[in-house]
DNA sequence: GTAGGGTTAG
């Protein structure tokens, strides 16, 4: 039986239950003890490398097993070798020089493979399907596929046939460049005209793809296809899919592949599985599923590791949990895993959304102390906590930390850090930064740009919000009707009746959908103005269009009604809102009464108030 | 004895 105590820690938090050291004593706390430690980095001494790479070959390689292109660290050691390798008489085979441009892939000096690729030509060294394989998941990694096919045209001209390897970085290459309809073309081509036998493989990568797409539904018709064309499905298959399917809030249709993977096919799920499902749990609040995920686990010894303890610390935090989430951080400690910049990132954040910054605070220290390295996503939490708490100095200072430490702030720091200086005030500073950041090269992305109109706005800067709007022209961010319903707004409160209602005229044009939000901007407009026929006739007019009005609505309209004396369609309003199930706001309450009082209303409306306000607002009559 | 995919967290 469970412990009381237990219990009551696992009411707080449905899955701590399973995670409880107690509960999982057998199984999880023995598993994690093991191998942590990374094998020892060995640099290279300073002498020529082609000569530790001749005498390691018998001796030193029983205690050193990793190969001389294994132990390159960096690319300036890669192109002593290459250059020694190139001088030798003979040339060292092309196996050799697979390998050093393997290593120089690896470090992702992509650019300088290709290059070594071409003076190994020039030189005739003798290349075969291997390196060009190598040489074409550069261009692939550079996003330049289309350079990769080249280089396999290049083989075919020397009689260097691709095979199913090649093609499977050509497919990834088409992939990771969201070219997916020629990704499909490719693989059919390869099948029709027999170019290559797909494999597992060559599959999953396309269904990275089509997932990758967001059409999970061709992914799992690929996955049926490639079974029953005797390509047995793998973990990494079903995985793929699975995670894909969270990602869309699809949990039971992933949930479904897993009993199928499980159940029908007998592959054993792994601790990715278990990951992505939980993530998915997680995002939709079920924590009942969670903690049945995690027993499951537990029951197969299937390990928890960092990735599954962050989902959770995540989970937690944005439940405003932090003190659970920290449970699990102690938790997993205990346990032997380390807890990494994401755990503590996820932990930091929780901090900052509820405001306790000095905590926040803490844990980033903390995680300098263990020599972790925060990165933009950690600051960009603590940027929001402060500048969420007008605390504007601190925000500043940590902006310009970012730098410092040698990062640079991405759109999102910039945007949070513009938000909070238009919040207090410093709408000049905020506008500035808004130039610095296009000045870096960074594009500013919908948020940015809503972010600064408003900040504009609201600074009683509405003729430079204007201007940008304007100077931005045919740019896709000026075809967000949010961005419309912010000018019509401001354009509206600062007597620019008549630009907002050309924004508004153009929406039209524009083929732009207005919100019920633009036209309570508008209706707004046309009342503060006393163009109260205007404002009935847009609010008729929206119902027209099919969209209904909301309390909103109604309130700002028989606020303008009142203010501009016009009480016949007063009590019609007020009854069509009983209807809906509205109610009345603050001032639109004050102004009824007002107007009961001088007798312009008839008191026998007050029952009907009475029922359209909301229960505090009742009390406080 | 050299190449390909590798899915999961903030």
């Amino acid at each position: 039986m469970v412990p009381s105590r237990l219990r009551s820690f696992s009411s707080r938090c449905g899955f701590l239950y399973y995670l409880s050291p107690v509960a999982t004593h057998y199984s999880l706390l023995s598993l994690h003890r093991s191998s942590f430690s990374e094998p020892g980095n060995q640099i290279l001494p300073p002498k020529t490398i082609l000569g530790r790479f001749h005498s390691t070959s018998s001796s030193n390689r029983a205690k050193h097993p990793r190969s001389i292109f294994e132990q390159i660290t960096n690319l300036d050691d890669a192109l002593k070798l290459f250059d020694e390798m190139t001088h030798k008489q003979p040339l060292p085979s092309v196996l050799k020089f697979n390998r050093l441009l393997q290593a120089v892939t690896k470090m992702k000096h992509y650019s300088c493979s290709i290059e070594l690729f071409k003076q190994m030509n020039l030189i005739c060294v003798p290349v075969n399907a291997y390196t060009i394989s190598i040489v074409i998941k550069c261009c692939c990694q550079m996003h330049r596929t289309s350079e990769g096919f080249a280089v396999l045209g290049y083989g075919f001209i020397r009689d260097i046939l691709p095979n199913v390897c090649t093609f499977i970085t050509l497919l990834n290459g088409l992939v990771l460049e969201d070219r997916i309809l020629k990704a499909e073309k490719l693989l059919k081509k390869l099948i029709k005209e027999g170019l290559c036998k797909p494999n597992a493989i060559m599959y999953n990568t396309m269904i990275k793809g089509l997932c990758r797409f967001g059409n999970n539904d061709t992914a799992i018709a690929l996955l049926k296809l490639m079974d029953g064309r005797g390509c047995k499905p793998d973990v990494v298959t079903y995985n793929t899919i699975i995670d894909s399917l969270c990602k869309d809030k699809m949990v039971d249709d992933a949930l479904k592949l897993f009993n199928e993977m499980v159940f029908h096919k007998g592959i054993l799920p792994d601790v990715v599985t278990y990951n992505s499902l939980i993530h998915g749990l997680c995002n939709l609040c079920r924590w009942d599923d969670v903690s049945n995920l995690l027993k499951e686990m537990e029951d197969q010894s299937i390990s928890l590791d960092v990735r599954t303890y962050s989902i959770l610390v995540d989970a937690l935090c944005k439940e405003g949990k932090v003190e659970d989430a920290n449970c699990i951080i102690n938790l997993m400690i205990e346990r032997g895993i380390d807890p990494n910049v994401v755990t503590y990132s996820s932990l930091i954040d929780g901090y900052c959304l509820r405001g306790e910054m000095s905590k926040a605070n803490e844990v980033f220290n903390l995680m300098g102390s263990q020599g972790l390295v925060p990165d933009i996503l950690t600051y960009n939490s603590l940027l929001n906590g402060y500048c969420k708490k007008l605390l504007i100095e601190e925000a500043m200072h940590l902006f310009n930390e970012i730098t410092k430490k040698g990062m640079k702030p991405d759109v999102i720091a910039y945007s949070t850090m513009i938000q909070g200086l238009f919040r207090v005030g410093r709408g000049k500073v905020a506008y500035d930064l808004f130039h610095e950041m296009r000045t870096n090269k960074l594009m500013p992305n919908e948020s940015t740009y809503t972010i600064v109109l408003k900040g504009l706005c609201n600074n009683k800067q509405v003729d430079e919000a204007l201007s940008l709007f304007h100077l931005m022209g045919g740019n896709k961010l000026n075809s967000y009707i949010k961005v419309y319903t912010i000018l019509i707004d401001g354009a509206s409160r600062t007597g620019k009746l008549d630009v907002a209602r050309v924004l508004f005229n153009d929406l039209n044009v524009k083929g732009l959908q207005p919100h019920v939000r633009t036209y309570n901007v508008m209706i707004n407009g046309f009342c503060r103005e006393g163009l109260v026929g205007e404002a009935k006739e847009l609010f008729l007019k929206m119902e027209e269009r099919g969209f209904l009005p909301n309390s909103v609505t109604y309130n700002v309209l028989l606020q303008g009604l009142l203010k501009n004396q016009q009480h016949d369609t007063i009590e019609m309003l007020l009854l069509e809102m009983e209807g809906k199930g509205f109610s009345v706001d603050a001032t639109t309450v004050s102004l009824l009464l007002d107007h009961i009082k001088a007798r312009s209303l008839d008191a026998s409306l007050l029952k009907l108030i009475g029922k359209l306000v909301p229960k505090e607002g009742v009390d406080a009559l």
